[in-house]
DNA sequence: AGCTAGTTGCGAATGAGACGCAACAACGAA
DNA sequence: TTCGTTGTTGCGTCTCATTCGCAACTAGCT
């Protein structure tokens, strides 16, 4: 299914003259331990959390500070070209709906709307998957921004905490 | 879409009468704060992280503790009647991939796995949904126990962490 | 080579969530 | 209905991820 293999180290050097082209259009300096960061992050292909990556760094760089990983992910964050996994950045959302539903994630604001569509909740996985492990459920998460946060303007990150956690 | 309107405050009973039901069942005791948080999980329509509940459920039972309300939301999402949001429920994780993937989320571990699937990339949503906002990607989350978990027999929850974080 | 604004690393602060334990209370038994 | 057992509660404490403030530092333009 994933097909990686063939291209992994290709892709690697590819996603590291996009992290710097992109930092040096935005305008950002590219410090040595950026560099490091980048690479690191340009050859991984699982998904890290900010400790993992740090840890990497260290091996080839052991002065960088925990700091500087997290403020260069939330960077690349901004410029999108790193992704979080999940919805949330904060702490655990609980989802009191059990039965098939899928969902709508503001990046905006970090509510998250639930949708019903009977032909959304029996989608077929390519067959490779079967390989990897049972399935239990699939749900479709579509990430955009909700009327309120197109209406205001805003982009994605940032202001992401009030309205996020719900329920008062 | 989302057509839930006319039956949520049935819907609201109905789900407390499942909490219940199923505590019996488990022979996990009914106490007072519990069934207040049944019903603040019950009525809620949206996805509360723990605090949220604290709050909802101490305007009426001022004395409950944080940890109580974090003991049986684990509670429930051990018996399968609540889901957290996203994978994982520890850190940030980061996805260095931004070209169109799934996941495979393992419920054992918390490893996630990438896949691609063109057929799965463009997937049409229900028309109600263009009422909420824009949409700008969608992806599908695939839940299940991947081969090592399924061999030991690991459940869901619980020894979620040690590989969870990857990349060493 | 010199400037200067963007960066770094550190120590400390914040905040979610987990833990240990003694007082407490469901609820089946008598 | 009372009793006893055993699961629960709430508190104080602890851990650990992530963030902040700030002084020292340096990429990259001039």
């Amino acid at each position: 299914m994933t097909r990686k293999k063939p291209d992994a180290s290709e892709a690697s050097t590819e996603r590291l003259a996009l992290y710097t082209a992109a930092s040096r259009a935005a305008g950002i300096r590219l410090t040595p331990q950026r560099l490091e960061i980048f690479r690191v992050l340009a050859a991984t292909e699982s998904h890290p959390d900010a400790e993992a990556v740090h840890r990497a760094v260290q091996r080839v760089m052991p002065t960088v500070s925990r700091d500087t990983v997290y403020r260069t992910l939330w960077r690349l964050h901004d410029m999108g070209l790193v992704a979080t996994l999940g919805p949330s950045r904060d702490r655990v959302r609980f989802d009191t709906n059990v039965g098939p539903h899928h969902h709508l994630v503001c990046l905006g604001c970090g509510l998250v709307q639930d949708f019903v569509s009977a032909t959304l909740d029996g989608l077929a996985l390519p067959p490779g998957v079967s390989q990897w492990g049972r399935v239990y459920d699939t749900q479709v998460e579509a990430r955009g921004l909700c009327l309120a946060c197109l209406k205001a303007g805003r982009a994605t990150r940032e202001t992401t905490q009030e309205k996020a956690s719900d329920e008062r």
